[in-house]
DNA sequence: AGCACGCCGACT
DNA sequence: GTCGGCGTGCTC
C-alpha cells in the first residue's frame, strides 16, 4: 500500500505524534518530506507541525484521521540532524517532541498564513544581494589601496568574500588554541580556559576564520573562482560553513557582536535571541536554515536553530547559568551544544575563566581537551590585585567600610572610575517596625517585600506584588518604620552623601527597565561621564570600561552559607568576573594595576583566599573533591520532580505517591520536601529529588516512572527537571 | 496547553 | 430566564 499517512509533531503537552492523511492538491505535488512544515487541523483549531515520519497504516479508526491542510513547500525541510537533535532533547528532558521542535521556531513560521514567511523569504533573496554588492565595492576599494605595492590582481579576479578585517597577532598560547580548534578532525570538545582579558574572543574569531576559509577552499578549489553555471542570481550561494557562537545574554555583550561584524565585513553575520522583532527574527532564522548565514551569534535558544552547514560551535562563558532554560523545556544549551557537535563530528569550544565544575571535571578526566591562556593579551594589562576588607575590624557605615571609601576617593582624585558591586536591587530588602516587630512579608509568598525608595513602593521580587510604602506600621501604628539591610538604591544614596561632587550611576534591573536604557547607561560610563558605578550582576558581564580601575564588592558573604551547594561555585565565578572589570586597559595613573576590594566578615574563607590568588584551579579541585565525597554532581546525576497546588498537602501527597510508585536499583528517591521558597503567588510548592550515579540508568528509570506518573489522578500541577541547577 | 461541554449560583 | 464559575475530557 502506498504511503499516505504523515506522522506530525505538534506543540502540545501530549506525549505522542499525530497521524494525518495526505492528499496531493495536484497530481504533481510531491509527498511532504520528513522535516517539512505542515498545517493541520487539531481539535477545533489549526496548527503548524513538523512531519517526523511516513506511514501506510495506523491503529486509529479511519474516521478520526484528518487531512493535512497545507504544506510549506517554500521552506526546505528541516535536516535529519536537526530532527535528531530535537529527538534527543525530547527524550533526554522527558518532553513531547513537538514541544521541543515548535516553540523554537520564529512565530512567523508557525503562523497559519504564509504572508510573513513569504515576506521574509523575499527579503532574504533581495536583502542579501545588495548587501553583498556593497561589501564587494568596499573590498575593491580596500584592494586598490593595498595593491599599490602588491601584485596587481587580474581584472577578472573576483574579490574574496572571506577576506577578513585586520586580525591582531596572537601570543603563542592563543596561536596554539587556534591551531587546536581549526586542526581538530571529527568531534572535539575543547575547554578554552583563560582569565578575563586573556584574549579568548580573538581565539574564537581566528579559529572561525580558519574553518570558514578551509571550507571555502574545499567547496571551490579553483582559488576563489565563482561557480556561475549553477548559481541562481536571485538566490545567494549557501555559506560553505556555518559557525554558531553562543553568548549568555546578547544585550550585555554588544562588543562581541561588533567585533565579529568588524572582523568579517563580507560575511553574513546574524543574531538570534528573544529581543529581536518578529520580522528580523524570522529573517535571521531563515538565513541560518537556508545556509546563507555564515555566523550565527545567539543566546541559548539558538542552539535549537537549523544550521545545515554547521562546522564549529563556540560557547562563550560556558559556566554562565543563563545557558540553562528555567521554564518549559528546561534544557542546557551547553549540553545540547556538546551533543550536537558530537553528532556532527565537529569541534565545540567551551570558553571560560571559571569553567563549570562539570566541564572542569571532563577536562581533568581527559574527555575534553584543555587549552589554556595564562596571560592577559593586552600588553600592559595585568591581573588586578584582590584584597579583602575585614568588616569586623573596619565597621561599615551605610554598608561602606572606611577602607573602601578611601579607595574610591583615591580613584576620584585620579580621575578614574570605580564600580561597586552588590547583588541586591532595591533600597532595602525589608521594612521593619522597631516597636512591635512587624516586617514587610509578602502576603502571597514566603518572602519579604523589598523597599524601593525612588518609586516609594514595596515590591515582591517573586510575584511582583506592589504596595505603597506604609506611612505607619500596619499593626501598631508606629510611624518610625526602618528599612533593614541595603540594596543598590541605598548604596547609591550613601555614595552621593559621601561624595557630593561625584557622578554616581546605578545600573540594575530597575534602572534599566526601559528599552535601550541599559545601553545608554553603559555608553555614558564608556564616555567617562560617570565616576562611581553601582550595580548588580548586570555590570559584571562583558563590558570593558577603559577608565575603571577599582571594583568594590559590598557583601557577598550570604552565598558562603547557602543551602544550595552550587552557590559557592557561582560566587567564585561572579567575583572573578566582576574583578575582571578592573584595570582591563592597563595601569592606573599611580602605576598600580586594577584593584578589587571585597568587604567580608570572613576574610580567611578559602573562597576569598582563592580569589585573591586568582586560583581557579585550586578552588575547583577542592570543590570537586567535596562534591565527590558528598555524592553531588558531577559525580551524581539528578532529576527533580516539582509539584505545586493551592494546598501544600496536595503537592506533598502527589510526591509521596510518586515516590512509592516505582523502585529501581541504584536509584535514590529522597523524601518529598517543601521548597525553600515554599509559597509563591499563593501557590504552595514542594519537590522530590531523584539521584543516580549512572546517567543511562537514571534515563531508563525516568522514562518508565513518568509513564506511571501520567496515570495518577491529582490536582497538583507537576513537572520534571533533568539535571536541575537550583535545588 | 487550548478549547469544548456541562451543570450550579447571582444578575438585568 | 442568561452570564459565568471552573471540573472533566479530548485532541490524529
Amino acid at each position: 500500500m502506498e504511503q499516505r499517512l504523515l506522522k506530525v509533531a505538534l506543540d502540545t503537552p501530549l506525549h505522542t505524534v499525530f497521524d494525518y492523511r495526505w492528499q496531493p492538491a495536484t497530481p504533481e505535488e510531491p509527498m511532504p518530506a520528513i522535516g517539512q512544515l505542515v498545517v493541520v487541523p487539531f481539535g477545533r483549531r489549526e496548527a503548524v507541525g513538523v512531519v517526523v515520519g511516513h506511514a501506510d497504516q495506523t491503529d486509529l479508526q479511519a474516521d478520526k484521521i484528518k487531512d493535512v491542510i497545507a504544506v510549506r513547500h517554500q521552506l526546505p525541510p528541516m535536516s535529519a540532524h536537526w530532527l535528531a537533535l530535537c529527538g534527543f532533547a525530547a527524550d533526554y528532558y522527558q518532553r513531547p517532541l513537538g514541544e521541543v521542535m515548535l516553540p523554537g521556531l520564529p512565530k512567523n513560521l508557525r503562523a497559519l498564513t504564509t504572508v510573513a514567511l513569504d515576506k521574509a523569504l523575499k527579503a532574504l533573496g533581495r536583502l542579501v544581494a545588495p548587501k553583498k554588492t556593497k561589501a564587494r565595492r568596499k573590498t575593491r576599494a580596500d584592494t586598490e589601496a593595498i595593491t599599490v605595492e602588491a601584485v596587481e590582481p587580474g581584472p577578472q579576479a573576483a574579490p574574496d568574500p572571506l577576506q577578513l578585517g585586520e586580525a591582531p597577532p596572537l601570543n603563542p598560547a592563543q596561536q596554539q588554541a587556534v591551531d587546536a580548534i581549526a586542526g581538530a578532525r571529527g568531534f572535539a570538545p575543547l575547554l578554552l580556559y583563560g582569565v578575563t582579558g586573556s584574549g579568548k574572543t580573538e581565539v574564537y574569531l581566528q579559529a572561525a576564520a580558519a574553518i570558514l576559509r578551509r571550507a571555502a577552499e574545499e567547496v571551490a578549489p579553483g582559488n576563489g573562482e565563482e561557480q556561475t553555471d549553477t548559481a541562481d542570481p536571485g538566490q545567494p550561494a549557501p555559506a560553505p560553513a556555518q559557525i554558531l557562537v553562543l553568548v549568555p545574554e546578547i544585550n550585555l555583550t554588544p562588543q562581541l557582536e561588533g567585533n565579529i561584524r568588524a572582523r568579517f565585513p563580507h560575511l553574513n553575520v546574524v543574531a538570534l535571541h528573544s529581543g529581536l522583532a518578529e520580522g528580523e527574527r524570522a529573517r535571521n532564522w531563515l538565513a541560518a536554515h537556508l545556509g546563507q548565514a555564515h555566523i550565527v551569534l545567539g543566546t541559548r535558544l539558538a542552539i535549537l536553530s537549523s544550521l545545515p552547514s554547521l562546522k564549529l560551535i563556540v560557547i562563550d562563558e560556558e559556566h554562565d547559568p543563563s545557558y540553562k532554560q528555567q521554564e518549559g523545556l528546561r534544557y542546557s544549551a551547553r549540553d545540547l551544544a556538546v551533543w550536537r557537535a558530537h553528532q556532527l563530528g565537529i569541534p565545540v569550544v567551551l570558553g571560560s575563566a571559571t569553567p563549570s565544575l562539570e566541564t572542569w571535571h571532563h577536562a581533568q578526566a581527559g574527555r575534553y581537551r584543555r587549552l589554556e591562556l595564562r596571560q592577559r593579551a593586552a600588553q600592559q594589562a595585568v591581573l588586578p590585585t584582590v584584597k579583602v576588607i575585614d568588616m569586623e575590624r573596619d565597621k561599615p557605615v551605610d554598608g561602606l567600610t572606611a577602607g573602601l571609601i578611601a579607595a574610591v576617593r583615591k580613584r576620584l582624585e585620579q580621575g578614574e572610575q570605580s564600580l561597586l558591586f552588590l547583588n541586591r536591587r532595591g533600597y532595602a530588602p525589608v521594612l521593619a517596625c522597631d516597636a512591635c516587630g512587624w516586617i514587610s512579608n509578602c502576603m502571597r509568598c514566603d518572602a519579604f517585600m523589598v523597599v524601593h525608595r525612588p518609586e516609594r513602593r514595596l515590591r515582591c521580587h517573586h510575584c511582583s506584588l506592589e504596595l505603597a510604602i506604609p506611612r505607619a506600621c500596619p499593626t501598631c501604628g508606629n510611624v518610625d518604620l526602618q528599612p533593614l539591610g541595603r540594596g543598590t538604591q541605598r548604596v547609591e544614596e550613601g555614595l552621593q552623601a559621601i561624595f557630593p561632587g561625584a557622578r554616581v550611576l546605578r545600573i540594575d534591573a530597575d534602572s534599566t527597565r526601559l528599552k535601550g536604557s541599559a545601553q545608554s547607561a553603559f555608553d555614558s560610563v564608556h564616555r567617562g561621564e560617570v565616576d562611581i558605578l553601582v550595580g548588580t550582576q548586570m555590570v559584571a558581564k562583558g563590558h570593558d570600561f577603559k577608565k575603571l580601575t577599582l571594583v568594590g564588592v559590598l557583601n557577598p558573604d550570604t552565598a558562603l552559607f547557602s543551602h544550595d551547594y552550587r552557590a559557592s561555585e557561582r560566587l567564585f565565578a561572579q567575583l572573578m568576573q566582576v574583578a575582571g572589570r578592573a584595570g582591563r586597559a592597563g595601569l592606573s595613573a599611580d602605576g598600580s594595576s586594577g584593584e578589587v576590594l571585597i568587604q567580608t566578615r570572613y576574610p580567611h574563607h578559602p573562597l576569598y583566599q582563592a580569589v585573591m590568588r586568582h586560583d581557579y584551579d585550586g578552588f575547583a579541585g577542592d570543590l570537586l573533591e567535596e562534591r565527590r565525597q558528598a555524592h553531588f554532581p558531577p559525580f551524581m546525576y539528578q532529576a527533580l520532580l516539582r509539584a505545586e497546588a493551592r494546598e501544600l498537602d496536595t503537592a506533598l501527597g502527589f510526591l509521596k505517591e510518586a515516590a512509592a510508585l516505582l523502585d529501581a536499583p541504584a536509584i535514590t528517591i529522597n523524601e518529598p520536601i517543601p521548597m525553600t521558597l515554599m509559597r509563591v503567588a499563593n501557590v504552595e510548592r514542594a519537590q522530590l529529588l531523584i539521584e543516580c550515579p549512572s546517567r543511562p540508568a537514571l534515563q531508563g528509570f525516568l522514562k518508565h516512572w513518568l509513564a506511571e506518573l501520567r496515570q495518577l489522578k491529582t490536582r497538583a500541577r507537576w513537572s520534571l527537571e533533568v539535571d536541575p541547577v537550583d535545588i
